[in-house]
DNA sequence: CTTAGGG
DNA sequence: CCCTAAG
């Protein structure tokens, strides 16, 4: 076997500086980081694939981080091509024939459906789930459905994310791997080359097989166009696909990325039980879509932020460094449709305002109930918050030296050089 | 296109 | 969240 491709793990002697990682990108990386992130992104849902890159990426980049068990394969995806294949094969029924699995219905699907573990839930996934996820995960699979779509981000959260152990390790072996000789053009090559293969090992039990891995073909030669964001950011604005639910959305505004969201899935069955409290992400679009806005429809209902997407956010400032938005929405948020790295950064602003206010009204407790900013979160994410402020207006600063203009006071922000 | 700021 | 100005 050529293993060419999963070489990251040991790989690129990144210093381990326990300071936050910001100078990351795909091509300062090691190529064999981005091959391999590209052979295991394209072939499965991103959501995964992301996940799965950032375990690898996170250890090849020696991000010191509470994932050690991270890559000891705690889990295996084996469930997934069941997932897919169900969610495909759902798909199909449900529009009975006639152009049920277009790539772009996959897509948009996919899409839509951002957070997997909906699928996941909604399918014997349960069954096949059950014996590779943590308990912890299974639970959170039951209870918060939400924030951590797909269960693998928790990892280095430091008072969150308990759960946060999962390994990768089947799945990424298998479908990773393939063919890399070639790495003049994975992308091509790959798309139609690998994909037969992956799904020989992976779609095995369903019939859909067929077309899934010739739909799949395109479906991974979309949005590759720039190497230097792994992801597509590119989406969000225009392509806020509303549906998760019911009718169609018509966006034909052109863009890079063909299909999108033409066609709207009426597959909710597949996605049954919400957990009305945790997950928030997509039943607002039953409330307002419908009506379809067509365009720009990004949502006024403001999505409310999940404690688990703080904590995301958390760790993706801690891992990328401050202002590392893109990175950190391609990667702790790739699989929130919404979210973009604008929206994350206001998040962090928030974040901010509220830790330190919160802060300055030393009276603690008293009720926490008070409709402050910081009513929902938690102290350990304010004082994340915080300490994540300090230790990189400190860094900042330093980085920068301290001979820097008169105006030491940059501002009156983070950078206060503490 | 990505960030920083302001609205 | 949205919009705009800078790089």
């Amino acid at each position: 076997m050529d293993w060419t491709g999963i070489v990251p793990f040991g790989m690129d002697p990144r210093p381990a500086s326990p300071g936050p990682f910001a100078g990351f990108k795909c091509d300062s990386v090691d190529e064999n980081v981005c091959r391999s992130v590209d052979n295991m992104m394209e072939p499965k849902h991103d959501n995964i694939a992301v996940d799965s890159f950032l375990g690898l990426g996170m250890e090849n980049m020696g991000i010191s981080s509470k994932m050690d068990e991270f890559s000891l394969g705690l889990i295996d995806f084996s469930f997934l091509p069941d997932v897919y294949g169900g969610v495909l094969d759902h798909w199909s029924k449900q529009q009975d024939g006639e152009a049920a699995l277009k790539p772009e219905i996959l897509d948009g699907f996919l899409d839509e459906v951002e957070e997997v573990e909906h699928i996941y839930a909604s399918h014997h996934l349960s069954s096949t789930a059950n014996h590779f996820l943590p308990e912890t995960q299974v639970k959170k699979e039951a209870s918060e459905v939400d924030g951590e779509p797909y269960g693998l981000m928790n990892f280095s959260s430091e008072s969150y994310s308990p759960s946060g152990s999962i390994g990768l390790s089947e799945w990424s072996k298998e479908t990773t791997v393939p063919h890399t000789e070639s790495s003049g053009n994975i992308k091509d090559g790959f798309a139609t080359t690998n994909s037969d293969e992956m799904h020989c090992s992976s779609y095995e039990s369903e019939d859909d097989r067929k077309p899934l891995s010739t739909l799949l073909g395109s479906w991974v030669g979309r949005g590759r166009s720039r190497s230097k964001n792994l992801f597509n950011t590119s989406r969000s604005r225009l392509d806020s696909h509303s549906g998760t639910k019911s009718s169609v959305s018509y966006d034909f505004r052109p863009r890079k990325e063909p299909l999108e969201n033409y066609i709207h899935h009426t597959a909710e069955n597949t996605l049954p039980s919400h957990d009305p409290i945790t997950s928030s992400e997509s039943e607002d679009d039953i409330s307002l879509t419908i009506k379809s806005k067509s365009r720009s429809d990004r949502r006024k209902h403001q999505r409310m932020w999940t404690i688990d997407e703080v904590v995301k956010l958390l760790d993706g400032i801690s891992h990328f460094g401050l202002g590392k938005w893109t990175d950190i929405k391609n990667f702790f948020f790739h699989s929130a449709s919404h979210r973009t790295p604008v929206d994350i950064r206001d998040k962090w602003r928030n974040l901010l305002k509220a830790s330190y206010s919160n802060k300055h009204n030393g009276d603690e407790e008293g009720e926490e109930k008070r409709r402050s900013a910081a009513r929902t979160i938690p102290k350990d994410i304010l004082h994340r918050v915080r300490e994540l402020a300090s230790l990189h207006s400190k860094s900042l600063s330093d980085f920068h030296g301290s001979s820097r203009s008169p105006s030491t006071s940059r501002k009156k922000k983070k950078k206060k050089k503490k």
